[in-house]
RNA sequence: GCGGAAGUGGCUCAGUUGGUAGAGCAUCACCUUGCCAAGGUGAGGGUCGCGGGUUCGAGUCCCGUCUUCCGCUCCA
């Protein structure tokens, strides 16, 4: 890493404010707070008709620079539940948690580590009953006496069972990650994979956050794309490590993120997770700041060599070439299905004067926008012409999300569609009765070409395959 | 979780010293127009986040609670 790629200096975010994304994604139907009759349901938001297609369209572009486009990387998809022992092995049963402190008097909690006094304990002291008494802590508010840290853990429980009882506990997995691990030798064997492979996942986690919010950013049910790249210890995780950093921050650009509002961060030895070695984020320019969007780790051998002691399985990965056996290490890329989507719906966003009137533009890649063309009548007064329209839409829907609209005048159907980042309109005239051709209209080049009906699905397709990363 | 601000039709907001809700945009229908948010007529849509309380009467006052945003914090 060099220290300019580090740090590139700030720029502007895309949209200065977050309500204007917010009261946008609610109005075209991309994505609505959780249970609003009820009045909402902390830090959970849901997915519309837009929303999804857009959610599902980042998940297939990750899949495909992941899986499809590899030969060293297969797909898995683990269940959610996993057996309980999975989590204390993987520590986050013990580590994944903020030390917190209770006053006995005003009842409020406070992170130990963030006590005055107690700002440079070390992992060690932050887990020592015995730590409130020895340094003769108080609390900041009162003064009151305080309670030993408590580990406030940030996965949710349930019950598996017909019985609640502490035998039955099992966990809401917070990171997909431990499917991985778990299957490594399932994956290796029946895939026939040689080291270095990966593993690819794509699903849903669940942290119970102290602090969730910034819209979809932070939410206590969220979506990873995460993958586990299997490597020889030592020097070629540091290798591997370097490739996919590059890479990942590639992928957003290749999508349309504006390059100079990505970035990368290392974390300093003291913020490192409990299973990193290294680990290097990719950030983006948020309206509420840079924040992570994925994060790259070296996880070494600590999960596959921790789940082989507690499991008693052989882990060990046998090399013919060297007639080694050893435990692979890990280069980690752990990414937000919903902190990507988010990502390319706001660096999208723009606004244009046109004839003295803005225009609202998501100008989303092709292959991230929810439809990619609409079809619209010039004139709903001709049947014939509404004819042609839902022929040539039923053509086009066999191969892409493509939607019809004739509730308006011209001027206002291609708004709509530019608001919801559409890519192209194709329009039918008086003329196509004739000549049997349609308008086809760009988005972005805010230019339309006359195209043979007959030609038109071949010409939206070839130019989706030609901006395709 | 703590501190600050805010919650009124889909969106953005107005609502005066408490007297039982309005606007613009959006949506829908019809007429007109026909290539970049045109015009006209009309319609639907709100128990003012939720629950208590004070009052003859609460969107307006009080208490509680939920949610959102900002800050602290944190991670995908």
């Amino acid at each position: 890493m060099t220290a300019e790629s580090l740090d590139p200096g700030d720029v502007a975010p895309a949209v200065a404010n977050l309500e204007t994304i917010v009261s946008l994604s609610k109005r075209r139907g991309f994505i609505f707070p959780s249970s609003e009759i009820y009045g909402g349901i902390n830090a959970v938001w849901d997915y519309g008709p837009l929303g999804v297609e857009l959610k599902n369209n980042v998940k297939r572009a990750w899949w495909r620079a992941m899986v499809q486009d590899r030969n060293d990387i297969v797909g898995l998809d683990a269940g959610i539940l996993m057996h309980p022992q999975v989590w204390i092995t993987s520590g986050h049963v013990g580590s994944f948690s903020d030390p917190l402190v209770e006053c006995a008097t005003c009842r409020r909690r406070f992170r130990l580590d963030e006590l005055p006094g107690a700002e440079d304990l070390s992992a060690t002291d932050l887990r020592d009953d015995t730590i409130v008494g020895r340094l003769g802590l108080v609390c900041p508010n009162d003064a009151g006496p305080l309670s030993a840290p408590r580990r406030f853990n940030l996965m949710f429980t349930s019950h598996m069972g017909p019985v609640e009882d502490d035998g039955s506990i099992v966990y809401f997995r917070p990171e997909t990650a431990q499917g991985s691990y778990v299957n490594f030798k399932n994956v290796q064997q029946s895939s026939r994979r040689k080291i270095p492979f990966g593993i690819a996942q794509i699903g849903k986690s669940f942290r119970n956050e102290i602090s969730p919010g910034n819209f979809v950013f932070r939410m206590r049910e969220f979506e990873q794309m995460e993958m586990q790249y299997f490597v020889r210890p030592g020097e070629a995780a540091s290798q591997a490590f370097e490739e996919w950093l590059p890479r990942r921050k590639a992928w957003y650009e290749a999508y349309g993120v504006t390059p100079a509002r990505l970035r990368f961060r290392e974390h300093a030895p003291d913020e490192l997770a409990h299973y990193a070695k290294k680990a290097i984020d990719v950030e983006y320019r948020f309206p509420f700041g840079w924040k992570e969007l994925e994060g790259i780790h070296n996880r070494g051998d600590f999960d596959l060599g921790n789940h082989a002691k507690a499991s008693g399985e052989n882990l060990e990965y046998f090399d013919q070439a060297s007639g080694e056996h050893f435990i692979p290490w890990v280069v980690e890329t752990a990414a937000g299905a919903d902190r990507a989507a988010f990502t390319f719906l706001i660096d999208a966003y723009r606004e244009e004067e046109v004839r003295g009137e803005t225009r609202v533009v998501l100008g989303l890649h092709p292959d991230i926008a929810p439809y990619k063309v609409a079809v619209l009548p010039l004139l709903k007064k001709r049947p014939e012409i509404v004819d042609i329209c839902h022929r040539l839409l039923g053509d086009l829907k066999r191969d892409m999300m493509a939607v019809y609209d004739d509730t308006a005048a011209i001027g206002k159907l291609y708004r709509r569609q530019d608001e919801i980042g559409t890519p192209w309109c194709v329009t039918v005239d008086v003329d196509s009765l004739d000549d049997g051709a349609v308008t086809v209209r760009d988005r972005d080049s805010m230019t339309q070409e006359r195209v043979p009906l007959e030609g038109v699905k071949r010409l939206i397709l070839d130019r989706m395959e030609a901006v395709r990363p």
